[in-house]
DNA sequence: TCCTGTTTGATAGTTATTATCCACTGATAA
DNA sequence: TTATCAGTGGATAATAACTATCAAACAGGA
């Protein structure tokens, strides 16, 4: 959530090119709170910019997450895992291999109820996320992803 | 995580035909801990049951699912989402709707470090779900998805 | 065993995302 | 200011995960 000079100062800091994209993304991403999509992204951009292309709106996306400028809201998982264990647990997830592991923990089972008006809440999940012990032990080795 | 018993009488309960398949997937994700996607259930499957088809493989967990016997683990958002904040927060996510509202509550920031041998944690992120304010008011207009 | 609504398998279609390719541009140096 | 050029953007093809279609086979009850 950065203004334009800041945008100006940590894209030449980090020595990435600025380009009228680049900022036009950021800039509508940093004006809304509903956590949009690439493609609504598109739609509201093109109005000012006609020539803007959706492929552009996904790498600048991506460029502005390695920046840490933008984040995912969900799991950038492409497919879905699945569980046979319907009760209610936790789990941790290694960003370099894939692998899910359980957590069973009754702490995480009982979290504050969030003030969020209106909103009727049925259940939550908590996500870990970082190295699994295989690939916190390998160098470099990374899988990416394992189906 | 039900025995072949307890299954048989569970889709005999709710009504809904127990085909070979049905029960093939359900056994083989429940004799495993590694969180499988349709795919991988798959390629282990075809070697027993060589004419089983892909296609069946996610048909049968959209069922399970519906029956409350298998759990997804990431959400089933088909669509990345994305948020210009990365401080650190947390988010409700109407499953009616799609719409993601922000959570700032700093007792949702410091939780119990998880006891997974090996892992190396650097984050985590709680996801609660349940129906915005609009979508609990409205009867059964769901629009399951909005762009 | 027979009947009928459901499911399966084969495959085509869809959707979100990524790769490719080349003209163009932003950042630096002259 | 202009020249240079690595990196970027736009157009579009390709990919990957999933979903729809539909005829043939099946499950479960009579
Ligand atoms: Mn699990
Ligand atoms: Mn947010
Ligand atoms: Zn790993
Ligand atoms: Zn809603």
């Amino acid at each position: 959530m950065k203004n334009r000079e800041e945008v100006r100062t940590l894209f030449k800091t980090k020595k990435v090119p600025l380009t009228h994209q680049r900022l036009a993304v950021y800039e509508e991403l940093s004006g809304r709170r509903d956590h949009p999509s690439a493609e609504a992204l598109y739609e509201s951009l093109r109005k000012a910019y006609p020539s803007l292309s959706l492929a552009t709106v996904y790498k600048t996306l991506q460029t502005l997450h390695e920046m840490g400028m933008v984040a995912r809201v969900d799991s950038p998982a492409a497919q879905a895992r699945y569980d046979a264990i319907v009760e209610t647990h936790h789990h941790a997830v290694c960003t370099a291999c894939g692998r899910i592991e359980d957590l069973f923990d009754p702490r995480l089972d009982a979290l504050p109820e969030p003030k969020a008006a209106g909103f009727v809440i049925s259940g939550h999940s908590v996500h870990f996320h970082g190295l699994c012990a295989k690939c916190a032990k390998a160098p470099s080795t990374r899988t990416i992803k394992e189906k």
